[in-house]
DNA sequence: AAGCGTAGTGGGGAATTGTGGATAAAACTG
DNA sequence: CAGTTTTATCCACAATTCCCCACTACGCTT
Protein backbone atom coordinates (compact mmCIF):
# COMPACT_ATOMS: atom_id res chain seq x y z
CA UNK A 1 0.00 0.00 0.00
CA UNK A 2 1.17 3.07 -1.27
CA UNK A 3 1.66 5.88 2.07
CA UNK A 4 3.32 8.73 3.30
CA UNK A 5 3.97 12.25 2.25
CA UNK A 6 7.71 13.48 0.36
CA UNK A 7 9.02 16.67 -0.50
CA UNK A 8 11.44 16.77 -3.61
CA UNK A 9 12.31 18.66 -6.07
CA UNK A 10 11.53 18.98 -9.96
CA UNK A 11 14.59 19.95 -11.65
CA UNK A 12 15.54 21.82 -14.83
CA UNK A 13 14.93 18.92 -17.36
CA UNK A 14 11.54 18.24 -15.37
CA UNK A 15 12.51 15.14 -13.28
CA UNK A 16 10.99 13.97 -9.95
CA UNK A 17 12.66 10.95 -8.00
CA UNK A 18 9.77 8.56 -6.91
CA UNK A 19 10.43 8.41 -2.87
CA UNK A 20 12.34 4.86 -2.49
CA UNK A 21 9.95 3.46 -0.16
CA UNK A 22 7.42 3.22 -3.59
CA UNK A 23 10.15 2.00 -5.84
CA UNK A 24 9.50 -1.65 -5.29
CA UNK A 25 5.87 -1.50 -5.30
CA UNK A 26 5.49 0.89 -8.17
CA UNK A 27 7.79 -1.51 -10.36
CA UNK A 28 9.53 -0.06 -13.19
CA UNK A 29 6.70 1.27 -15.44
CA UNK A 30 3.85 3.49 -14.35
CA UNK A 31 1.80 6.27 -15.88
CA UNK A 32 1.01 9.98 -15.21
CA UNK A 33 -2.00 11.63 -15.76
CA UNK A 34 -3.99 14.57 -14.70
CA UNK A 35 -6.00 14.30 -11.15
CA UNK A 36 -8.63 16.35 -9.53
CA UNK A 37 -8.04 19.19 -7.53
CA UNK A 38 -5.25 20.04 -9.79
CA UNK A 39 -2.50 17.54 -9.03
CA UNK A 40 -1.56 14.87 -10.85
CA UNK A 41 -2.01 10.99 -10.51
CA UNK A 42 0.53 8.72 -10.92
CA UNK A 43 -0.39 4.58 -11.32
CA UNK A 44 1.75 1.63 -11.59
CA UNK A 45 1.22 0.12 -14.91
CA UNK A 46 -1.13 -3.28 -13.42
CA UNK A 47 -3.31 -0.57 -11.88
CA UNK A 48 -3.52 1.96 -14.71
CA UNK A 49 -4.48 -0.91 -17.25
CA UNK A 50 -7.30 -1.64 -15.02
CA UNK A 51 -8.55 2.40 -15.18
CA UNK A 52 -8.27 2.41 -19.04
CA UNK A 53 -9.89 -0.75 -19.58
CA UNK A 54 -12.67 0.09 -18.04
CA UNK A 55 -12.90 3.84 -19.67
CA UNK A 56 -13.02 2.05 -23.15
CA UNK A 57 -16.10 0.59 -22.18
CA UNK A 58 -17.87 4.03 -22.11
CA UNK A 59 -20.16 4.81 -24.48
CA UNK A 60 -18.60 7.51 -26.65
CA UNK A 61 -21.77 8.80 -28.06
CA UNK A 62 -22.66 10.64 -25.34
CA UNK A 63 -20.28 13.54 -24.67
CA UNK A 64 -19.78 13.31 -21.09
CA UNK A 65 -18.09 10.27 -21.34
CA UNK A 66 -15.95 11.32 -24.88
CA UNK A 67 -14.62 14.46 -22.19
CA UNK A 68 -13.72 12.60 -19.38
CA UNK A 69 -11.88 9.93 -21.41
CA UNK A 70 -9.97 12.89 -23.48
CA UNK A 71 -8.74 14.22 -20.68
CA UNK A 72 -7.87 11.43 -18.72
CA UNK A 73 -5.74 9.38 -21.39
CA UNK A 74 -4.69 12.22 -23.31
CA UNK A 75 -3.63 13.43 -20.12
CA UNK A 76 -2.01 10.67 -19.41
CA UNK A 77 1.80 9.62 -20.28
CA UNK A 78 4.17 6.76 -19.99
CA UNK A 79 6.84 7.57 -17.26
CA UNK A 80 9.02 4.46 -17.10
CA UNK A 81 11.48 5.29 -14.10
CA UNK A 82 14.67 5.87 -15.18
CA UNK A 83 17.75 4.18 -13.30
CA UNK A 84 17.68 6.78 -10.77
CA UNK A 85 14.05 5.74 -10.01
CA UNK A 86 12.73 9.02 -11.72
CA UNK A 87 9.77 10.18 -13.90
CA UNK A 88 9.61 12.71 -16.62
CA UNK A 89 7.12 15.09 -16.27
CA UNK A 90 5.99 16.78 -20.06
CA UNK A 91 5.32 20.20 -20.22
CA UNK A 92 1.46 20.30 -20.34
CA UNK A 93 1.37 18.15 -16.83
CA UNK A 94 3.98 19.82 -15.31
CA UNK A 95 1.69 23.72 -16.08
CA UNK A 96 -1.41 21.45 -15.41
CA UNK A 97 -0.41 20.86 -11.61
CA UNK A 98 1.15 24.55 -11.94
CA UNK A 99 4.25 22.67 -10.42
CA UNK A 100 7.03 24.71 -9.55
CA UNK A 101 10.00 23.72 -8.35
CA UNK A 102 8.85 22.02 -4.88
CA UNK A 103 7.14 19.13 -5.61
CA UNK A 104 4.92 17.05 -2.74
CA UNK A 105 4.60 13.33 -3.76
CA UNK A 106 1.73 11.43 -1.42
CA UNK A 107 0.35 7.78 -1.24
CA UNK A 108 -2.80 7.28 -1.51
CA UNK A 109 -3.48 3.59 -1.14
CA UNK A 110 -3.24 2.23 -4.76
CA UNK A 111 -1.50 5.52 -6.39
CA UNK A 112 0.60 8.55 -5.91
CA UNK A 113 -0.26 12.01 -6.16
CA UNK A 114 1.98 15.10 -7.43
CA UNK A 115 1.22 18.43 -6.01
CA UNK A 116 2.89 21.37 -5.96
CA UNK A 117 4.33 22.02 -2.91
CA UNK A 118 2.68 25.34 -2.07
CA UNK A 119 -0.79 24.41 -3.74
CA UNK A 120 -0.66 21.04 -1.24
CA UNK A 121 0.21 23.39 1.99
CA UNK A 122 -3.00 25.67 1.12
CA UNK A 123 -4.69 22.67 0.48
CA UNK A 124 -3.59 21.20 3.46
CA UNK A 125 -4.61 23.97 5.61
CA UNK A 126 -8.10 24.32 4.16
CA UNK A 127 -9.27 20.61 4.61
CA UNK A 128 -7.47 20.57 8.12
CA UNK A 129 -9.93 22.90 9.12
CA UNK A 130 -12.89 21.25 8.29
CA UNK A 131 -12.30 18.77 10.98
CA UNK A 132 -15.67 18.44 11.80
CA UNK A 133 -16.68 16.86 8.04
CA UNK A 134 -13.90 14.72 8.66
CA UNK A 135 -15.23 13.30 11.65
CA UNK A 136 -17.71 12.78 9.77
CA UNK A 137 -16.70 10.97 7.26
CA UNK A 138 -14.41 8.66 9.46
CA UNK A 139 -17.89 7.55 10.93
CA UNK A 140 -19.53 6.83 7.31
CA UNK A 141 -16.72 4.68 6.91
CA UNK A 142 -16.36 2.72 9.45
CA UNK A 143 -13.20 4.36 11.67
CA UNK A 144 -13.52 5.02 15.13
CA UNK B 1 -2.23 1.77 -25.51
CA UNK B 2 -2.37 5.30 -27.26
CA UNK B 3 -1.93 7.36 -24.48
CA UNK B 4 -0.50 11.28 -24.60
CA UNK B 5 0.01 14.74 -25.88
CA UNK B 6 1.92 16.25 -28.08
CA UNK B 7 2.01 19.72 -30.26
CA UNK B 8 3.36 19.33 -33.91
CA UNK B 9 3.58 21.95 -36.67
CA UNK B 10 1.36 21.08 -39.86
CA UNK B 11 3.56 22.09 -42.31
CA UNK B 12 3.21 24.23 -45.72
CA UNK B 13 2.34 20.53 -47.25
CA UNK B 14 -0.02 20.05 -44.88
CA UNK B 15 2.12 17.06 -43.12
CA UNK B 16 2.21 16.34 -39.29
CA UNK B 17 4.58 14.17 -37.60
CA UNK B 18 3.37 11.39 -35.74
CA UNK B 19 5.01 11.23 -32.55
CA UNK B 20 7.35 8.43 -32.35
CA UNK B 21 5.92 7.15 -29.34
CA UNK B 22 3.07 6.43 -31.15
CA UNK B 23 4.36 4.88 -34.55
CA UNK B 24 5.21 1.09 -33.76
CA UNK B 25 1.47 0.63 -32.36
CA UNK B 26 0.11 2.20 -35.25
CA UNK B 27 2.27 0.71 -38.05
CA UNK B 28 2.68 1.84 -40.95
CA UNK B 29 -1.03 2.50 -42.32
CA UNK B 30 -3.46 4.64 -40.92
CA UNK B 31 -6.68 5.93 -41.71
CA UNK B 32 -8.03 9.68 -40.80
CA UNK B 33 -11.46 10.84 -40.58
CA UNK B 34 -13.93 13.16 -39.39
CA UNK B 35 -13.80 12.77 -35.77
CA UNK B 36 -16.13 14.41 -33.34
CA UNK B 37 -15.99 17.94 -31.34
CA UNK B 38 -14.29 19.37 -34.75
CA UNK B 39 -11.28 16.82 -33.94
CA UNK B 40 -10.11 14.17 -36.72
CA UNK B 41 -10.19 10.30 -35.61
CA UNK B 42 -6.83 8.47 -36.56
CA UNK B 43 -6.68 4.90 -36.50
CA UNK B 44 -4.26 2.20 -37.21
CA UNK B 45 -5.12 -0.07 -40.18
CA UNK B 46 -6.85 -3.03 -38.17
CA UNK B 47 -8.79 -0.79 -35.96
CA UNK B 48 -10.22 0.96 -38.96
CA UNK B 49 -11.26 -1.92 -40.36
CA UNK B 50 -13.59 -2.85 -37.02
CA UNK B 51 -15.12 0.39 -36.73
CA UNK B 52 -16.00 0.40 -40.12
CA UNK B 53 -17.48 -3.15 -39.40
CA UNK B 54 -19.23 -1.84 -36.89
CA UNK B 55 -20.72 0.84 -38.67
CA UNK B 56 -22.12 -1.42 -41.48
CA UNK B 57 -24.32 -2.96 -38.70
CA UNK B 58 -25.91 0.64 -37.75
CA UNK B 59 -29.64 0.02 -38.86
CA UNK B 60 -30.02 2.75 -42.09
CA UNK B 61 -33.41 3.65 -41.66
CA UNK B 62 -32.19 6.04 -39.10
CA UNK B 63 -31.23 9.16 -40.78
CA UNK B 64 -29.18 10.12 -38.25
CA UNK B 65 -27.57 7.04 -38.86
CA UNK B 66 -27.40 7.71 -42.33
CA UNK B 67 -25.55 10.76 -41.76
CA UNK B 68 -22.83 9.46 -39.35
CA UNK B 69 -21.77 6.97 -41.39
CA UNK B 70 -21.69 9.22 -44.45
CA UNK B 71 -19.41 11.92 -42.78
CA UNK B 72 -17.17 9.11 -41.16
CA UNK B 73 -16.49 6.76 -44.25
CA UNK B 74 -16.90 9.02 -46.86
CA UNK B 75 -14.39 11.72 -44.93
CA UNK B 76 -12.24 8.90 -44.76
CA UNK B 77 -8.59 8.87 -46.42
CA UNK B 78 -5.88 6.52 -46.21
CA UNK B 79 -2.85 7.46 -44.63
CA UNK B 80 0.12 6.16 -45.15
CA UNK B 81 3.31 7.32 -43.19
CA UNK B 82 6.11 8.63 -45.13
CA UNK B 83 9.53 7.50 -44.14
CA UNK B 84 10.17 10.11 -41.44
CA UNK B 85 6.71 9.01 -39.48
CA UNK B 86 4.33 11.85 -41.23
CA UNK B 87 0.75 11.44 -42.87
CA UNK B 88 -0.73 14.20 -44.82
CA UNK B 89 -3.58 16.07 -44.00
CA UNK B 90 -5.96 16.42 -47.06
CA UNK B 91 -7.37 20.17 -47.46
CA UNK B 92 -10.86 19.21 -46.78
CA UNK B 93 -10.24 17.41 -43.26
CA UNK B 94 -7.38 20.51 -42.62
CA UNK B 95 -10.29 22.61 -43.21
CA UNK B 96 -13.15 20.75 -41.42
CA UNK B 97 -10.89 20.63 -38.03
CA UNK B 98 -9.92 23.81 -38.44
CA UNK B 99 -6.42 23.41 -38.37
CA UNK B 100 -3.84 26.54 -38.48
CA UNK B 101 0.12 25.39 -38.12
CA UNK B 102 0.47 24.16 -34.23
CA UNK B 103 -1.86 21.15 -34.09
CA UNK B 104 -1.86 18.39 -31.39
CA UNK B 105 -2.12 15.19 -31.25
CA UNK B 106 -3.69 13.20 -28.43
CA UNK B 107 -4.05 9.27 -28.07
CA UNK B 108 -6.81 7.72 -26.86
CA UNK B 109 -7.10 4.64 -26.08
CA UNK B 110 -7.10 2.75 -29.87
CA UNK B 111 -6.92 5.78 -31.66
CA UNK B 112 -5.50 9.47 -32.09
CA UNK B 113 -6.93 12.48 -32.58
CA UNK B 114 -5.76 15.73 -34.30
CA UNK B 115 -6.52 19.08 -32.95
CA UNK B 116 -6.07 22.72 -33.74
CA UNK B 117 -3.57 23.63 -31.26
CA UNK B 118 -5.79 26.78 -29.96
CA UNK B 119 -8.91 25.10 -29.85
CA UNK B 120 -7.68 21.92 -27.68
CA UNK B 121 -6.43 24.15 -25.11
CA UNK B 122 -10.29 25.84 -25.47
CA UNK B 123 -11.66 22.50 -24.97
CA UNK B 124 -9.43 21.23 -21.80
CA UNK B 125 -9.92 24.65 -20.10
CA UNK B 126 -13.72 24.48 -20.51
CA UNK B 127 -13.58 20.48 -19.44
CA UNK B 128 -11.09 21.04 -16.91
CA UNK B 129 -13.22 23.22 -15.40
CA UNK B 130 -16.23 20.55 -15.34
CA UNK B 131 -14.51 18.97 -11.70
CA UNK B 132 -17.70 17.20 -10.15
CA UNK B 133 -18.35 15.47 -13.68
CA UNK B 134 -15.33 14.40 -14.19
CA UNK B 135 -14.71 12.98 -10.14
CA UNK B 136 -18.37 11.42 -11.13
CA UNK B 137 -16.92 9.33 -13.84
CA UNK B 138 -14.03 8.53 -11.95
CA UNK B 139 -16.09 7.07 -9.38
CA UNK B 140 -18.08 5.24 -12.77
CA UNK B 141 -14.81 3.67 -13.84
CA UNK B 142 -13.89 2.37 -10.19
CA UNK B 143 -10.79 5.28 -9.30
CA UNK B 144 -10.48 6.47 -5.77
C1' DA C 1 31.46 9.27 16.79
C1' DA C 2 32.93 7.63 12.47
C1' DG C 3 32.22 5.12 8.47
C1' DC C 4 29.38 2.87 5.25
C1' DG C 5 25.40 2.70 2.52
C1' DT C 6 21.47 4.51 0.38
C1' DA C 7 18.82 8.27 -1.55
C1' DG C 8 18.38 12.66 -3.99
C1' DT C 9 20.35 16.05 -7.18
C1' DG C 10 22.83 17.67 -11.00
C1' DG C 11 25.32 17.48 -15.30
C1' DG C 12 27.42 15.69 -19.75
C1' DG C 13 27.32 13.15 -24.02
C1' DA C 14 24.98 10.36 -27.40
C1' DA C 15 21.10 8.98 -29.90
C1' DT C 16 16.58 9.99 -31.50
C1' DT C 17 13.00 13.08 -33.09
C1' DG C 18 10.91 16.89 -35.51
C1' DT C 19 11.14 20.18 -39.15
C1' DG C 20 12.30 22.23 -43.27
C1' DG C 21 13.99 21.96 -47.69
C1' DA C 22 15.55 19.56 -52.12
C1' DT C 23 15.04 16.48 -55.69
C1' DA C 24 12.36 13.31 -58.41
C1' DA C 25 8.06 11.43 -60.15
C1' DA C 26 3.39 12.09 -61.59
C1' DA C 27 -0.73 14.42 -63.05
C1' DC C 28 -3.07 18.01 -65.23
C1' DT C 29 -3.80 21.51 -68.66
C1' DG C 30 -3.43 24.15 -72.58
C1' DC D 1 2.89 16.55 -76.45
C1' DA D 2 5.30 19.86 -73.63
C1' DG D 3 5.26 22.93 -69.88
C1' DT D 4 3.62 23.75 -65.37
C1' DT D 5 1.85 22.52 -61.09
C1' DT D 6 1.14 19.18 -57.72
C1' DT D 7 2.44 15.07 -55.10
C1' DA D 8 5.76 11.89 -53.16
C1' DT D 9 10.26 10.30 -51.46
C1' DC D 10 14.45 11.41 -49.49
C1' DC D 11 18.09 13.88 -47.05
C1' DA D 12 20.22 16.97 -43.54
C1' DC D 13 20.28 19.96 -39.74
C1' DA D 14 18.94 21.42 -35.16
C1' DA D 15 16.87 20.74 -30.96
C1' DT D 16 15.25 17.93 -27.59
C1' DT D 17 15.20 13.84 -24.97
C1' DC D 18 17.20 9.96 -22.92
C1' DC D 19 20.63 7.43 -20.47
C1' DC D 20 24.44 7.00 -17.72
C1' DC D 21 27.80 8.56 -14.27
C1' DA D 22 29.39 11.43 -10.35
C1' DC D 23 28.76 14.09 -6.27
C1' DT D 24 26.68 15.32 -1.93
C1' DA D 25 23.91 14.78 2.02
C1' DC D 26 21.65 12.35 5.29
C1' DG D 27 20.85 8.32 8.22
C1' DC D 28 21.83 4.11 10.16
C1' DT D 29 24.81 0.80 12.22
C1' DT D 30 28.52 -0.70 14.75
Amino acid sequence: MLIGEFTHNLDEKKRVAIPAKFRKEIGKKAVVTRGLDNCLFVYPLSEWEKVAEKLSTLPMGQSDNRNFSRLFLAGAVDASLDSMGRILIPDYLKKFAGLKDKVVITGVYKKLEIWDAGAWEKYKSRIEKQTDILAEKLGEVGVY
